[in-house]
This record gives C-alpha cells, structure tokens and sequence, in this order.
DNA sequence: TTAACGTCTATAAAGTCTATAGACTAACCC
DNA sequence: GGGTTAGTCTATAGACTTTATAGACGTTAA
C-alpha cells in the first residue's frame, strides 16, 4: 500500500505537468488546490527535486516545475524516491539492501527466492508505468464520462 | 514491503509443509525451530486457521498442520490474511475496499487507474505462486549449491 | 481428573507516517 | 543594498501500526 505521502507526491506532479513549461508553480498554491498540507508537501517537493524530477527557483518567480517531461517520469522512481524502494522484503532491495535479520541463509531463502519473482514483475510494470499515462487515462476516463453523459441528454 | 508477521507466517507454513500430514506441529516446537516469539506465533497461525489455510487440534496430542496441499495454498492467499490485502491504493482493495479520503472523483482518479494495473499484474503473480514454490525454489537452490561444493572439492 | 495444548483479550514497547514550527538562505526588484 | 518573495533545512510532536508479551480460559486425550 502506498503512502498519503506518495499520494500527495503524484497529485503534485501531475498538477506540475499541467502547467504550462517555464512557469514554476508555488508551493502554497499546489498546497491548496490539491489540498494538501504545505509543511508536508514542501518536504515532499524536495525529495522529488532531490531525486532530479523537479526543478526550483528560489526567490520572486520562483517555485517548481517538472525536469522532465511527463512521459519520462516512470511511476516507480516517483515511488522509489519516496518509500525508498518497492522491494517485497529487504534483501531484494536494491536502495537499501541489507540482510533479513534472521535469515540464517540467504541464498537459499525460499522466501527471497520467490518474492524475487514479484519484486521483478513490479519493477517492469512501475518502470513501464509513467506520469504521462497517468495523466492520459485520467482524460480518458474523464471524455468517457462525458460522452455518457452527452448521451444520457 | 511484506511485514515480519508475513515472514514469519511463510517460515511456518514452509515447516508444516515438511512433515508428515496427521502430525501436526506444537505452537512451542515451531517457535522455537524457526526463531518465532511464540506468542507472536500463536496469533499468526490462528489468524492462518480462520483464514482456512491450517488446521488445528486443542489438547494433548494437538498441534497445527496444513488444511490444503501445499501446491494449493497461493503466497496471494497468505498475504491476504496477514496483511488483509496487497492493494497499492485503499479504494482498489478487494477485502477493505473503501474511498481514498479526499479523492474527489474516484472514477477519473489517475492514480487509481493506473494503480489498477499494478494491482492486477500483483494479483496474477502472487495467485500463481504457491508454498509448494517456495519450498521447491529452496530446495534447488540448496541443491545447486550442493553440486558446486561437490565439484570444488 | 489432570496435564497438554490451543484460544482469546488486553496491553506495552518500538517504530513509522503524517504534520507543524521556525530559523535560514537565495533570488529578484526597486 | 534593503525589502520582499520564495524555497531549504532541522527539529519535533501526535497519531497510527507493527511487534511482542502476559495471563486467564476452554478443550481434548489418556
């Protein structure tokens, strides 16, 4: 399960990217309209600049923007620079790998071997998987609606 | 990330895998052999047992043991009863499924849709994963190591 | 009927997530 | 260069979750 913290990051950057480039937007006003608590998102909005996703200026005009396009944002870096990492259990990781503490052996660890497998297919579908797609099938759903509706009248 | 209450419900139901059906396993002996705070142990495997992957029997004699095969009992199935479900995001739970809090329009939710996706490649996987996977998984790679150490020597 | 064994409720300790406060630094504009 | 705007950084508090323990109770076999 994701965290709020992730959540927050997600509505921040698909409001980043749909701002028009070269106009940063502020911290409070992405607070408020994707109501969200400034403290909280101004730490978040670091992480993402920290991880090389956002860009700021500091100062009058300042603010944030994307430092890449939308489609080149996969879901899984926005995730890994927040959680950490995505990995099933901890000796998979590879942010923070360290021991399972009480795994007495590791390469044979039926455990590790099979979350493996999950941890693979995870990071194929969260790397394939990018801001832009998100953005796009929110759209679609949203034209969906719509023709439903033009229909209904 | 799997919690250790998960690990610890693999390594047990790994153990009773191992033994010969009708004889079921002491809470005591299980704890002890895996490393498990038993009264930690006591809680997951009653919580397997509602969740109709162990049996159990009270008084002399008693013990835990297997309900199904091990090729039946899916990784997906465990981790749904410990950690009550592997949704990314709470309004895509099968189990607890209930609103994202301050999610104005689930229905054109870009996070949601594109968590679906996720949700769906994670549900596949850990569905087709089984016990007897892991205990297989282990048991080559014990067996693998075996033959480089023969072939060193 | 007694000893073996699982069941259940309550609660404590530790860790993580969420949120807030306040001092500080950088950039811009007059 | 001084005032103002805006991000940066450190510290910390509150709430929630995970992990672990204690103890009383119910059930079964011999």
């Amino acid at each position: 399960m994701i965290t709020k913290k992730t959540k927050y990051a997600f509505k921040a950057l698909i409001h980043l990217a749909g701002t028009p480039s070269g106009h940063p937007v502020l911290i409070a006003d992405l607070a408020e309209s994707e109501n969200i608590p400034k403290k909280f998102l101004e730490f978040i909005l670091l992480s993402l600049r920290k991880g090389g996703l956002l860009n700021s200026r500091v100062g009058k005009g300042g603010g944030y923007s994307l430092a890449l396009p939308a489609d080149k944002i996969s879901v899984g870096s926005i995730i890994r620079i927040l959680e950490g990492d995505f990995a099933p259990v901890q000796c998979l990781s590879t942010t923070n790998r360290t021991r399972c503490e009480e795994c007495k052996d590791e390469e044979t660890c039926g455990i590790r071997l099979t979350m493996a497998d999950v941890h693979a297919v995870l990071t194929t579908t969260l790397g394939n998987l990018t801001l832009a797609d998100m953005i796009e099938r929110s759209e679609q759903a949203r034209k969906k609606l719509r023709n439903v509706v033009d229909y209904c009248i």
